[in-house]
DNA sequence: GCCAACGTTGGC
DNA sequence: GCCAACGTTGGC
């Protein structure tokens, strides 16, 4: 089964209903059409409804997407990624984010409102970490001022969660496999802090 | 490449 | 609805 989990596909959405590419890989169960592109639009309300209540709050305003920046050979077979460079690299740096199959991550798309800021974040790679920040329709904002590593966010989260701080419960770490999460004002104002901070 | 974590599937 | 087998995610 070609896996393309979590990750952007060249060819941006924008504004209009484009129909067309329904391009999921293989659609799970009887689920229809699931189109996970997360674009303007005010139209789905029940569902978001649902998503929002997932995450314990009815507006999470920040996100965290994962994406792999590097190709893989997967049975033989060269499975093209997507990274912070290739969204950059889009027309209007902006790309619609498809291969989502897990249908919690899924709901945190469809909760997505366009404008919502989201951390890029490279995973499955030789330094996993946060890349940079887009908004969701999903468009290329920047670059962090520096790459944020995996282990550094981790060292922050085990100190926090043994006397306290924004990263406590970071879902990067206690949703391990979840490719679209949301986090905190508290969360995302921590991470870029961590910005202008020297590596640790 | 290994493998732990964890989500999904399907028999019962 | 339980749970074992299986598949995927993703760090290391």
């Amino acid at each position: 089964m070609p896996r393309r989990a979590k990750r952007a596909c060249r060819n941006a959405p924008e504004p209009d209903p484009e129909m067309p590419s329904g391009k999921r890989t293989k659609a799970m169960k009887t689920e229809t059409s699931d189109k996970l592109v997360v674009e303007g639009g005010p139209s789905d309300s029940t569902k978001k409804a649902q998503a929002a209540k997932d995450c314990g709050n009815e507006s999470s305003r920040y996100w965290l997407m994962k994406s792999e920046p590097e190709s893989r050979m997967e049975k033989g077979v060269d499975v093209k990624q997507f990274g912070i460079e290739d969204l950059k690299a889009q027309p209007k740096q902006t790309a619609c984010w498809d291969g989502v199959r897990n249908y919690q991550a899924r709901n945190f798309l469809r909760a997505m409102k366009v404008g919502e800021e989201a951390f890029f974040y490279h995973s499955n790679c030789k330094e996993p970490g946060i890349a940079g920040l887009m908004k969701v329709d999903v468009q290329f904002i920047r670059m962090t001022k520096r790459f944020i590593p995996l282990a550094e966010l981790k060292v922050h989260h085990q100190a926090h969660k043994a006397s306290g701080g924004p990263l406590e419960n970071m879902a990067l770490f206690t949703r391990q496999r979840l490719s679209v999460q949301p986090l905190t004002k508290g969360e995302f104002d921590f991470v870029l802090s961590l910005e202008d901070k020297k590596p640790s």
